[in-house]
DNA sequence: TGTACATCAGTGAACGCGCGTTCACTGATGTAC
DNA sequence: TGTACATCAGTGAACGCGCGTTCACTGATGTAC
């Protein structure tokens, strides 16, 4: 009887490897995961991992990079539509992105957990990939603003030192109140989402519903810079 | 020469292992937290630690509890003062949680962060540690809705099952939207304050203070309950 | 004041464990002739 | 079609490490007489 070789059974091993990574971290926290335990559950040994990425660590940045990606590419999808208004638009995000937050709680708890010990992520990866699925969140409500959708005066007497570095780092040219709006909902949505992913607001009989809680704070928000949702 | 006994050089060990335990959370984080870190940098062994906690679960635990009865306190002082009006005292408790969690911001990980690997809270613990600093904020909120100082009209159409299981749980008996603003609040404050701890607004040039725009949302939030900041 | 003794905080060795990483290797596969 | 060989993904043993926890112990301190 010939043991067929291990490939077989996982013809992309990379992609299992990170797959099996997500899940184990699911479970455990991110803080926990090892290249041992995804060797056994995937039925091969540690050093096998080292084949497809160097060390720990660039496997926790490879998933990192696959986490803001896949954030990244849900929200574009979202906003497909050209029938959708502007207020449609902001509320699909804010929906979706709080979404996807729920379907991959071990990529949330990733990229916007507490960091993991020991790993120092290399910013000149995780930065671009973070910037990216930031600026899609931020892009909708530039366009809404630059349709006239938005209203921004009186939102800011001067502009605040974190905005001011938002707009010299990116180079933007709208108004510093559009950026306020951004960095304000992105907080708020962010808020919710952690407090719910980590049992704060469901320590209840469990299984309390979130949902309507949070539409009426996207509405609340909607309604803050001028749109009704 | 006699070596003087341990104890002479930590009068109160217990404490000494606590702060010990802060330091290197604030260090490395809560998740890679071990008890032959913490003697070592007691100069004691490890097994002394067991004379005052059971477990290293034991000694989270009580560093939980401690987090959560430090940031209540820090809430309750800063409300002290007859003079205030509702709008100052709700500007001041938002303030002051975000300083407690600039100040110490491995206790704030340790309540609200990614919860550490294996390790389970014991509920019946750590629950009314955390309502007991909850209910301070909420109970801002709820002394200026009873002086009638807070627009709740149309905020709710009906009561979101979160906010209900709420106002179930502490048998609350005022209007619903007032923990709305509650939870809607919190949200908010930990959402800023998550995301400026863990560096995802501050991955400029680094050093960008927040400051200002938290001031303003803080504002938002005040504005949106109806008050004036 | 002096002696015998109980207390108990802290020690040091040991346990079994899982970890990341290295290394020489094996053996199935594909290629060249 | 058959043989020789290079490739290279995955193996298994080993390394040094740090961990939580247990256990019998030591030795300074306080107490009773």
């Amino acid at each position: 009887m010939v043991r067929p070789k291990q490939a077989d059974q996982h013809p992309d091993l990379p992609t299992a490897i990170k797959e099996t990574a997500r899940g184990l971290i699911a479970e455990n926290g991110a803080a926990s995961l090892s290249l041992r335990a995804i060797a056994r559950e995937l039925k091969i040994t540690a050093p096998a991992i080292y084949n497809y990425f160097p060390s720990r660590d660039d496997l926790v940045t490879a998933l990192i990079v696959d986490a803001y990606n896949s954030l990244r590419d849900t929200l574009l999808v979202s906003q497909e539509g050209d029938e959708k208004s502007h207020a449609e638009r902001i509320f699909s995000s804010a929906r979706t992105y709080r979404n996807w937050a729920l379907m991959h709680p071990e990529e949330y708890s990733l990229i916007f957990g507490t960091p993991i010990p020991n790993y120092h992520a290399p910013m000149e990866i995780t930065g671009p990939a973070a910037a990216g699925s930031m600026s899609v969140l931020l892009g909708v409500l530039d366009a809404a603003w630059r349709a006239g959708a938005l209203k921004t005066e009186g939102v800011l007497d001067s502009t605040p030192e974190m905005v001011q570095a938002w707009i010299d780092k990116f180079s933007y040219d709208g108004d510093p109140a559009v950026i306020q709006f951004a960095m304000a909902s992105w907080a708020q949505i962010h808020g919710i989402v952690s407090l719910e992913l980590n049992g704060h607001y469901t320590a209840f009989p469990k299984n309390v519903s979130v949902d309507s809680f949070f539409e009426i704070e996207i509405r609340a928000m909607l309604t803050r810079m001028g749109l009704k949702g």
